[in-house]
DNA sequence: GATTGGCACTCGAAGTTGATGAGTGCCAGA
DNA sequence: TCTGGCACTCATCAACTTCGAGTGCCAATC
């Protein structure tokens, strides 16, 4: 009973915090919100939950700001995340559904997201260790270069450049395309990979210096891990409304979206599509990070979460809009690259 | 004589407000520079230079500070371009030689660009328009289902799907392949899209509908201007140095730099390769923009400028060493360019 | 035992004042 | 044409004050 009181004086702190940006007291609280009691018991809750370290005054005259500690438990404990309404899922629907290839999915969630929670939002590219292999092409440029052509089930298309040690007929070069396209296509990358081993030896010998080159050279790009760390940030300007603490608070963080790892280390901790992860604060090894949250949730087709995308803002934000809006975003995502 | 020493003094106040970032006064700038004459001649010159609108006082009794226009004429007349020193250009050319593919090169200059200038950089990817027609590859996913992947001389890869009407076996699917190839292999974008008009009568009636299908969606990823608005921003985090004036400068900015249109007609403006472009201040149409200064370049194999690369910063910033490094990337990247 | 009203206290925010000094414009003399 | 001198301006900064929101605690009340 009384504990219930402090949960909501604590959701009401939140609440009051998040849409006003400055430090609730006992007074205001009573008058925004129907609490029935009086500001003096209040008091004597914030004080209790201060004690729990769940909120924290600035200073000693001022009013309350929620704790990491405290976000957390709202957001464990006091967050119901609502569907989102009718015309809003239709926004979105309309809004994806335009694209015509994987770049432009990627670009247009980045842009949907920026701007439905009006924060930074970051999408990461479909991993290629989870994708299948659609097709390989090669294409003699020159007599002894070649153009190697990886194309992926998620639609995405890795190509590599290899300079062949002697010439290749076209009959040759017919030969071993299918060769490796036996091999591989269909299979997941990290089984094709082992799959390209047998290659060389099942073509002519003629054929085979060729087909090694080749062959290591696909092995390459698909174990390349750069190619796993393509992500796309958007809504930047949204860092606009972070209010001042520029040097402290802005520049480390515009600092970690350019370093694209850091963030990809953020959105790697998610786990199955369809959980969202939520980062708030100093949780986690990134102390620049201080001051920030981070949304995010695993998306790919038939939710097998081959990549992740969320939101990164200040702690002080709208966690259940903004879970929402990201859980309904990689739900889309999802669904077009199903269909896709 | 004295028209000689005003210019001087000009120059004098512009290296001292970029490097303090603050208002110089004449007292400070006859100290810190050998001009031989007492600081109430440097007044008198100021006065002039006022008047001539290429300095301004924010306030009386403040020092003064340049104008667009002052900064212009220090551009203009001015700046010289030092080469660049060796170690330096062995560095830009070690941090570029290493990349592997378009996608590479790009994200190294950008790096690259920003880390030099310490300003936000912007690297245009190569336009569609002006490149070549490397290889076409056509490839059944399904009976009706066709992949189309279009390679160009830049590197760049686009890929298209196409659903058939009818099925169509290995073949004709050979013979549309070679027949799209031997019409626009080698072309120019912008003669390869009227080569293809021809390719559908070119063939059997039976392929036809096919090669149409093929042909226009080809024609169609050509000329489709999306893909023309590529670009790459980097250094963002450089924007922290822009000191205050947050909301009223870096709000604007940063959505800017979101708006890859305005950052394309920016970076469109670009004559040939080689000459560099400097948008001032409120130079130029874009109001939001005040306060921050464009210097750009074209790039492309062969000094053709196929597309352009840039960095955007203060008005404030260092000219001549911006231009030289600008001027140096480009070159670097053309050279890359040209040995792809 | 929980709740409430009252009251003294704290302390940041905002405004006021005055000293400081960098910088100016102008003028008379070299 | 340049220079030194002088009176003047005005932003900046520190010290000081006022103001008020908000607190903690306590005795009274339900």
């Amino acid at each position: 009973m009384m504990e219930d009181r402090r949960l909501a004086v604590l959701r009401a702190i939140v609440e009051d915090y998040v849409s006003t940006e400055e430090p609730v007291g006992s007074k205001a609280l009573v008058e925004r919100h129907q609490l029935g009691v009086s500001p003096a018991t209040v008091r004597n809750d914030m004080a209790a939950l201060e004690d729990e370290g769940l909120i924290h005054q600035p200073h000693t005259s001022a009013g309350r700001v929620p704790t990491d500690k405290g976000y957390r438990l709202f957001v464990d404990k006091l967050t119901t995340l609502k569907p989102m309404s009718a015309p809003e899922q239709r926004a979105i629907a309309n809004f994806l559904e335009g694209s015509v290839d994987l770049d432009d999915v990627v670009q247009r969630s980045v842009r949907l997201l920026a701007q439905l929670t009006r924060q930074v939002a970051v999408v990461q590219y479909p991993t290629l260790s989870r994708s299948t292999v659609r097709h390989v092409e090669l294409v003699a440029l020159a007599p002894t270069r070649l153009l190697i052509v990886l194309i992926l089930s998620t639609g995405r298309v890795e190509q590599r450049l290899a300079d062949l040690a002697d010439e290749l007929d076209d009959e040759s070069l017919a030969v071993l395309r299918s060769a490796v396209n036996l091999a591989i296509t269909g299979e997941i990358i990290a089984e094709a990979v082992m799959a390209l081993d047998g290659v060389p030896e099942a073509v002519e010998p003629t054929v085979r210096p060729a087909a090694e080159l080749v062959c290591a050279t696909l092995a390459e790009a698909m174990s390349d891990h750069r190619s796993d760390e393509r992500i796309l940030v958007g809504g930047t300007s949204n860092l606009a409304r972070f209010g001042e603490g520029f040097d402290t608070t802005l520049r480390p963080l515009l600092e970690a979206l350019e370093e694209h790892v850091v963030l990809l280390k953020l959105l790697g901790e998610t786990g199955a599509a369809g959980a969202l992860t939520v980062r708030i604060g100093h949780e986690g090894p990134y102390q620049e990070l201080a001051g920030t949250s981070v949304v995010a949730t695993g998306y790919g087709p038939e939710d097998q979460a081959v990549a992740s995308l969320g939101i990164v803002g200040p702690t002080r934000m709208d966690y259940p809009g903004t879970m929402t809006t990201v859980r309904a975003v990689a739900r889309y995502m999802s669904r077009i690259l199903d269909e896709a």
